[in-house]
DNA sequence: CGAGCGATTGTAAGCGTTTACAATTTTGCC
DNA sequence: GGCAAAATTGTAAACGCTTACAATCGCTCG
């Protein structure tokens, strides 16, 4: 069946009995092709175990056959959900996965879109995973020909899926605040470099607007980047407490930030909800575990459901419908770091 | 300084005032260019940004410029950081990262390794995670002019870079036994169709010589596969207890699936030390915090050390000095999971 | 029955590299 | 200074595909 030496398009043609154009179309479902001949195409190449060669096509001005996926951070326990989730689409849809992570590095994130050219060259399509891009570089991915689509980045000229982040967070913080806290601090996503995680700043509204509907404001000392890794939450909540002193309740940008601050809790000989109530985001396998409060989000589900989209537009590249935005539910989970505050000193701040 | 329209080697040619074939030998540093000739072309090349179409050196023979990661899964920390670092490794070397995930599916695995041909067509090589091959697939890859390296998979025809898994098990094991537990379960990081996570295999071959130096021997139905996920750890230790009931202490593949058992013993309102010991391999940044006894190993060095490895055979093909082997070391980490056995029962099942 | 038209198929020219091999230049030596 | 050998450079043919454009086929219609 599967000759030694790989066949190529010629061998299809020659045993097909049709000329290379027509195989050509035929393997590419294009139209103006006979029935018969796309049968006899089909049988040939089957026989051959014929794969077309990614590099010929793509220097012929065809495709690659394959589709970057850039994450701020493949290690984040949301990144790795997704991208697994994503390449198992890709790969489903016979298209290779490259990996591209940022590394929550200024410099590796400029030298990626800065040319779109090169990545053009390598790529199909590209699959943007909460990537905070300003207006010039999302003008410029938009008109780079490749297909796009993005996890976490609503508000964007192509497809993108996501949850509501800005009411994820505002559940979360209300939920706090109708406790009785009052005196909340928040770890947010960010790197220290700012940029990086988009849906970070989203949720920093989030609990913005839940303050504000208290009547509350939000104290800029008590706003800390923490990274979306356990060591930024743990060293963020370190650096809380020795410079302002433990808040009332704290919102987590992500699970895991959250669990890097029980953590910083416990080193302090203090803990949730006994010193401080705590809530985060996503519903991460631990979380019932630690029993933290939190607002479930269905990770996987993102980033399959951005990958087919971009599978589609891959697909019928002609037709440019509308990009669409998708939101999938999220689920606040009250569980065992966050209660009613029994503090009694009420002096705001 | 960038053109807008992508430069080829032909402009380079031209601005440098040399022939095509120069520039090419001159831009991938083969022997017999002069030292002007290599300057100019690099000024050429650099004045125009000049980057080589991955696609037309490929399909003319040359390299693809990416090189393929394939773990058995992509989710579960381990691989998510040791991918994340040769993910670092390769960009910083120039190559990007496909990433194939087997998504512990025997079927998928078979689909990568049945046509190394298609994969040699898409990359320049290989960095295998923790990848179970059987004799004639390791031969097939040494075989397909595919440049190899390997995390976790000593013993194989291409530089590997690991721990010595058998010695870490047995110390993880012997750590159980010398505090006088003898009915001794292991939550192996199998998947239950066999294949695989290689390491595994080792690390159950420590533990049998653990067992075995204290005169006991492993039970069979006290080696259960449990993946190597939290949920597998999880459902894993349901079914023991549910099935054969506690064992005195437990040795978990990874620190994961050691969490997955911690959160099952809570569900039957068990608890470790107190019921049962255990102990995992790992030290995943959540064990600190759950007290988990485990044997600590760096992740991401082996995921860099075995990507440089790769990089350097790449940049030097002709020499095939022999295939080299490192092993990084490994240290038990005693916690609050593990305590002496308090058992009375000294009926050894 | 032949012109005309749409549908299908074929021809051949790239796409941007690498690489035998040929041509040229430089070097070493007598 | 001149010649062979070594070092450098150039020429041109792939590599395997896509795609204008030309050619052919099969019909419909007057």
């Amino acid at each position: 069946m599967v000759s030694a030496q790989r066949a190529t398009i010629q061998d299809v043609a020659v045993l097909s009995g049709l000329s290379i154009c027509t195989v050509s179309r035929a393997l590419r479902n294009l139209p103006n092709v006979s029935e018969k001949a796309h049968r006899k195409v089909a049988e040939a190449a089957g026989k051959l175990g014929y794969r077309a060669s990614p590099a010929a096509a793509r220097l012929a001005g065809g495709s690659t056959g394959s589709i970057a996926i850039i994450a701020p951070t493949a290690t984040a326990w949301f990144f790795a959900q997704a991208v697994e989730a994503a390449e198992e689409v890709f790969a489903d849809g016979g298209h290779d996965t490259v990996l591209l992570s940022l590394r929550n590095n200024a410099e590796v994130r400029t030298r990626v879109f800065a040319d779109l050219a090169a990545l053009r060259q390598r790529v199909d399509g590209v699959l943007l995973l909460n990537v905070d891009l300003d207006a010039d570089e999302i003008d410029a991915l938009a008109g780079s020909g490749l297909a796009v689509a993005s996890v976490g980045m609503s508000g964007v000229p192509w497809d993108n899926v996501g949850i509501d982040d800005e009411h994820a967070a505002w559940a979360a913080t209300s939920h706090l605040l109708e406790l009785g806290h009052w005196d909340l601090a928040v770890l947010s996503g960010r790197e220290l470099g700012g940029h990086s995680v988009r849906t970070s700043n989203n949720r920093l509204d989030g609990f913005s607007r839940a303050l504000s509907e208290h009547h509350l404001t939000v104290h800029p000392d008590l706003v800390i980047n923490a990274g979306s890794s356990i060591e930024g939450g743990r060293s963020a909540m370190t650096e809380l407490i020795a410079h302002r002193g433990l808040p009332s309740a704290l919102f987590a940008d992500c699970d895991e930030i959250a669990f890097g601050a029980l953590m910083a809790l416990r080193e302090h000989g203090l803990g949730a909800p006994k010193d401080v109530s705590v809530i985060g985001i996503d519903d991460h396998p631990m979380s019932w575990f630690l029993g933290l409060s939190t607002v479930a989000q269905p990770v996987a589900d993102q980033g399959a459901f951005a990958a087919n989209l971009l599978c589609e537009r891959l697909l019928n590249p002609e037709q440019d419908h509308a990009p669409t935005s998708h939101f999938l539910d999220t689920k606040l989970i009250e569980r065992k770091t966050t209660r009613r505050n029994r503090r009694t000193d009420k002096n705001h701040d």
